[in-house]
RNA sequence: GGCCCCUUCGUCUAGCGGUCUAGGACUCCGGCCUUUCACGCCGGCAACACGGGUUCGAGUCCCGUAGGGGUCACCA
């Protein structure tokens, strides 16, 4: 039997990191044993635009390298692949469940049902529903029906016994089933509810690991109910933990980040991208662009694998010292056994020293490939770009080494993207180095006019001229250099001074420069 | 509140009865390198929730307690 595994969003229009990791270990599943993977849409409830909620899902799965072998945008032998597509399936089901006795129609009014609620609340006691608007005969039916009642399809639980799940991750859970409820699976008009459609779908599907977030524990014993009322066959059960706020063991969601802000390193990481996205005029808005959804590093300029390795360590280790993973190894190894039981916390600093990681193991011409489009969208570098401008960007990304840990990191080096006359320079840095140091202006001036007589503008020969320049001065490097850097880069902190340089080239470094002191004599006016 | 799940450094984790005076990674702190920033290198702080058992021996097994979390819809 070939290993089937799905996930099923639903059309929200965000992908969740949670709801990533979830599909990343049903992935790892059904790649492994050489099975399937299909991604479903748990759209049953929702009225709104699912084309435009689903689109931004499927491109992040895309993005990260998750592909399905069955579901929307490539069909499969089981389509659709839709449950608002399907509720033919779930009716029919529904009427086996009737048939048998498993389910039945339901007359009561919610209100009613409510008011049973609360009396049982009131006196301490277990909820269970009375049945009493429970049609039996066809009488029963008409009965309720003159009154103008309308039915909904109720599950007939079990009123003792127990349930047990053998679960990959948990082992043996057990429920009672007299503490579950009548639960409705069919509505008044017809349609459907998550639980049968999941269990219904599961089976056509023929999904034979059903692997998800724990959240999802206490309901599997109504859908091992329903599914064993159907005579299916179950699917093997793991309930992986979710994904935890930064610090914290609640789960992660999207609609909190105005805490999580509160969190150092969240914060961080938010205001790192929230720099980068402003200036390639991505909006800013909490509900898509925020650290919990995928969209966000894709923005940003992460890497997909970087994500996927980080997430996949998030809940699940193979020894005591392993952190790297290719895509194959993920899949050779991966293991449902080895899943953590307990909710794992979003760290999003460990995450970018995977994402630095694997940015630092890039050949220079893919992180151009990655960083260009973030200077084209700044409007700093023409699209599409001519080879020297790609020349020149190898050269800047070259030095920064490093400092490029995401793609849009790029952008801390704007300043060799601008014309000499409209560097901007930091005031801050202008005043520490340029203006308070009361030599600097001097000296900067006699280092621009020895510029002249280097006689090979590379990086060894500036830097041996400039040691020179300082012994003949009898200066420190220090003295002078921080000057330097920013008359040449309007910033405090770049990569080498040298470098910077050599790149720049002799003319717009001495016109730089010459600028920088032109605007210190009109501040010393 | 009922039910269910979880509990090793701040965080991610290793540990499946003796090799644990508990290992690794990130963070943090100190130092080195250094023209800034980043990297790198060296060093350091830091955990078995608690209480009972079982056992010659428990982080590892059992039972309680506590804490955290999830779930209890005509949502998914």
């Amino acid at each position: 039997m070939t290993v089937r595994t799905r996930f099923a969003p639903s059309p929200t229009g965000y992908l969740h990191i949670g709801g990533v990791r979830t599909a990343l270990f049903n992935w790892l599943l059904a790649r492994q044993q050489g099975g399937q993977f299909i991604l479903r849409i748990d759209d049953t409830d929702s009225e709104r635009n699912i084309e435009a909620a689903l689109q931004p899902i499927l491109d992040g799965f895309r993005w990260l390298g998750i592909d399905w072998d069955e579901g929307p945008e490539v069909g499969g032998g089981h389509a659709p692949y839709f449950q608002s597509e399907r509720l033919e399936r779930y009716q029919s089901a529904a009427r086996k469940l009737l048939e048998s006795g498993h389910a039945y129609r339901d007359y009561a009014t919610p209100q009613e049902v409510a008011e049973e609620r609360e009396a049982a609340e009131k006196e301490k006691r277990d909820f269970v529903y009375s049945r009493r608007w429970m049609a039996e005969t066809e009488e029963d039916c008409q009965r309720f029906e003159a009154e103008g009642r309308s039915f909904v399809v109720r599950l007939k639980m079990p009123r003792e016994g127990t349930c047990q799940i053998d679960d990959l991750v948990r082992g043996e859970v057990r429920f009672e089933w007299s503490r579950e409820q009548d639960h409705v699976i069919q509505r008044a008009d017809g349609t459907c509810l998550y639980h049968l459609a999941s269990v219904v779908d599961d089976h056509d599907f023929e999904i034979t690991h059903v692997v998800r977030a724990v959240e999802h524990l206490s309901n599997t014993p109504r859908q091992i109910f329903i599914a064993q009322s159907l005579g299916y066959e179950l699917p093997q059960y793991a309930h992986i933990p979710f994904v935890a706020e930064p610090g914290s063991k609640n789960k992660l969601s999207k609609r909190k980040i105005e805490q999580y802000m509160k969190n150092r390193d969240f914060k961080k990481l938010f205001d790192r991208g929230q720099a980068i996205a402003e200036r390639v005029g991505v909006a800013v808005e909490p509900n898509s662009f925020n650290p919990v959804l995928v969209d966000f590093y894709r923005e940003v300029g992460f890497l997909p694998d970087a994500i996927v390795n980080y997430l996949l360590l998030l809940g699940w280790s193979l020894d005591d010292k392993t952190e790297d993973f290719s895509r194959q190894q993920m899949i050779d190894l991966f293991a449902l056994e080895r899943v953590v039981k307990s909710a794992a916390s979003f760290d999003p600093e460990k995450l970018l020293v995977f994402q630095q990681r694997y940015m630092n193991d890039l050949p220079v011409d893919q992180k151009v490939a990655l960083c260009l489009p973030y200077l084209q969208r700044a409007g700093l570098v023409v699209d599409p770009a001519d080879e020297e401008t790609l020349t020149y960007l190898a050269a800047i990304i070259r030095a920064a080494d490093d400092r490029v840990a995401v793609a849009g990191d790029i952008l801390n080096f704007d300043d060799f993207f601008v014309a000499d006359e409209a560097l901007v320079y930091e005031s801050k840095p202008f005043e520490k180095r340029l203006v308070k140091p009361e030599d600097a202006g001097e000296l900067l001036a006699a280092f621009r006019e020895s510029l002249a007589d280097v006689d090979d503008f590379t990086t060894e020969r500036i830097d041996a001229w400039l040691h020179q320049f300082c012994e003949s001065k009898e200066i420190k490097i220090g003295q002078i250099i921080h000057a330097l850097r920013v008359a040449v880069t309007g910033k405090a902190a770049g990569f080498g001074m040298f470098e910077t340089m050599e790149i720049l080239g002799r003319e717009r470094t001495v016109r730089r420069i010459d600028r920088a002191l032109e605007q210190l004599s009109q501040r010393a006016k």
